[in-house]
DNA sequence: TATTGTTATACTCTATAACTATA
DNA sequence: TATAGTTATAGAGTATAACAATA
């Protein structure tokens, strides 16, 4: 179908797009890697910042206090990730169990070829200015808050 | 939050990410609007390509028939599109209403306010290049059926 | 046999609002 | 007052599976 002026000139479509195509690609062998690219994202989103709280994670993945708390209660229940006493009473620090720590790299992996599929027809240097740019949206200076 | 060399790598999170952007802030002004920014999309490419059906919408969004059928009902609901029959007949013809046609540069015009202020912090030149790497992903060689 | 539209159903993700405990 | 976590509820968006009509 053709894509006329007004579409090519909203970056807002081609995200959408392109959003569609990771839920269609990586999601797909669903049985096998048992988590979803978002739920990965926020595994390594843990690794890489032992002792975090949901809040800081909600943030880091644009979704509010709820959605992570979510998001955690899974990674929690296939034994991935456990809650330990945070720096006050009100906060829980987050940390990767001994099984959260030896999964992690195989789904990567498993999720850097469907990326590595999604990414097929651009050249190395191109995913990285594509990765970069990606990095520069948003928060909106408006309003900006996801609660 | 730190963002370590996995995560930087992979496209699809920052995917994700800006997906979340637009949903916090182009679909927040929702009275004012009545579509969301994928609602509009699909009304432009309808407008771009009059006549079409509503499985080659589908594939332009990236979304499969029956979830195709149900955008065509909400935006027919509203009275901005019309079936009309189609080159067989099995087939609708999907056309914009008059209303349709006069209000699409309105709500173009406001989609386009909260892309500028997604995109605020690069350049005209970076938001061609973004646009045109986003273009440039999937479909995915392997099986890409949406459907 | 394959394709289009359609319907019914279910699932995932996220949001909102309210509550509790703590700061 | 403000913040972190929690819970219940609701909504949007998409998918799957079936069916009828048509090609």
């Amino acid at each position: 179908m053709k894509q006329g002026a007004d579409l090519r000139g909203l970056v807002g479509y081609q995200v959408q797009r392109a959003h569609l195509l990771i839920d269609t690609d990586a999601r797909a062998p669903k049985a096998a890697r048992a988590l979803s690219p978002a739920q990965l994202t926020a595994l390594i989103l843990i690794r890489d910042n032992p002792g975090c709280d949901q809040t800081a994670l909600g943030r880091a993945l644009s979704i509010n206090r709820s959605s992570a708390m979510k998001l955690v209660n899974i990674l929690a229940e296939r034994g991935l990730v456990e809650r330990r006493p945070g720096r006050d009473l009100r906060t829980n620090a987050l940390w990767l169990t001994a099984e959260g720590e030896a999964k992690v790299p195989v789904m990567v992996d498993a999720l850097r070829v469907s990326d590595a599929r999604m990414t097929a027809r651009l050249s190395a240097e191109e995913v990285r200015t594509l990765s970069a740019l990606l990095r520069k949206l948003g928060p909106v200076p408006r309003a900006a808050s996801a609660d």
